[in-house]
DNA sequence: CGAAAATTTGACATGACTCAACTGGAGTGG
DNA sequence: CCACTCCAGTTGAGTCATGTCAAATTTTCG
């Protein structure tokens, strides 16, 4: 199992040693997913958290009309998860998905706290980890309360010059909070230049 | 010192032992604040975490036009930090300023990582503050990229109803990231009903 | 009370959405 | 190798959401 690209990515944390590897390796469960799989959706409650070997995904919420709005999304080394469903045990809102094909790690909730209960040393990693995440939603919230969709994809195209190549403009415009043919229209203006 | 309160605050995480209050009480600064007087500047680097006692802060950011943008408010028994200043030791791009007289309890930087590396309970119940903090922020870009000024300032409304009676649509609009003027024609469709 | 700030209102401008039609690859099967 | 389909992307016309600016009014607070 490829659990060393996990213990790799906490070493940029707090080093594990060896018996906290051991607790954890004995924890996580490898899963081959598909594009286009789920891996959560609504109304199901959230039963894990998931770590990114390979592939992409996206998280989202369906809104009254039908229409997909992308909150996050998640390549290789990074986590996904709905917090709000895994720890509250309350039916999700959102879907998970595969973009494509995938490799992942997942760690399901007993196991997790579990993991917090005897190995404090993750209390501590997960605590940096979802500080980051916060410092980056929290720059996102500021980018979306004070400026425009232009200004928005060209701070995208800035901050994740990888994911921009990989995803569609259609997925791009969901997660901006725009629609696709404006998202079209900002990109045509850019050209003109 | 009115440390009680933020003992308690912590006890709905996990509870503190003897040992772990003492050390967070003796690290622990009190501070009054005055209305409009800032704890956090922009370009000043972020040297502490702020517990409400009592009163209402802002955090916010200055466009280029000179427009604040409120990021966070925090009222008693929040917490307040700019944590991309304070962990990477770097100026910070917000303010914080209190909108009412305000008592707070602040710990530094130094202070903070004492704590955790000392009792790791800390590490546990910043984990669960920060990740029912990253939950709201999740919430509100959802309610960002995907409904109208109306829905959003409803949402507020009813998610915040003791905050919304005691701040000015002003700040409120700033939250929303709407101008004032719209907001006031919101208020005034509303009353049509 | 009086100054300053917040709120409201209206006219107009711009950002962004909707819907429908069109374009141009990327598979797929013959 | 071609013809076909399918889907993402583009374009344009019309509309709705929201911003700008200025002025009038109300509220707040020193």
């Amino acid at each position: 199992m490829n659990t060393d690209q996990l213990i790799d990515h906490f070493s940029n944390y707090l080093p594990l040693k060896p018996q906290e590897i051991e607790a954890l390796v004995s924890r996580v469960k490898e899963r081959r997913i598909k594009r286009r799989q789920f891996i959560l959706q609504e109304n199901d409650v959230c039963q894990h958290i998931t770590f990114v070997l390979a592939g992409c995904f996206k998280m989202y919420g369906v809104d009254a009309k039908g229409k997909e709005h992308n909150l996050q999304f998640a390549a290789e080394n990074d986590w996904i998860v709905d917090f709000a469903s895994l720890y509250k045990e309350k039916p999700s809102k959102l879907y998970i998905e595969a973009m494509e094909p995938a490799l992942i790690l997942q760690i399901f909730r007993d196991d997790l706290y579990y993991l917090y209960d005897k190995h404090t040393v993750f209390n501590r990693n997960f605590r940096i980890m979802v500080e980051n995440k916060y410092i980056e939603l929290q720059n996102r919230v500021l980018q979306n309360i004070s400026s425009t969709g232009q200004e928005r994809y060209e701070a995208f195209l800035e901050q994740y010059p990888v994911l921009s190549n990989r995803l569609s403009n259609t997925q791009i415009a969901s997660y901006l909070g725009i629609t696709p043919e404006f998202l079209s229209k900002i990109r045509a203006d850019r050209k003109l230049k």
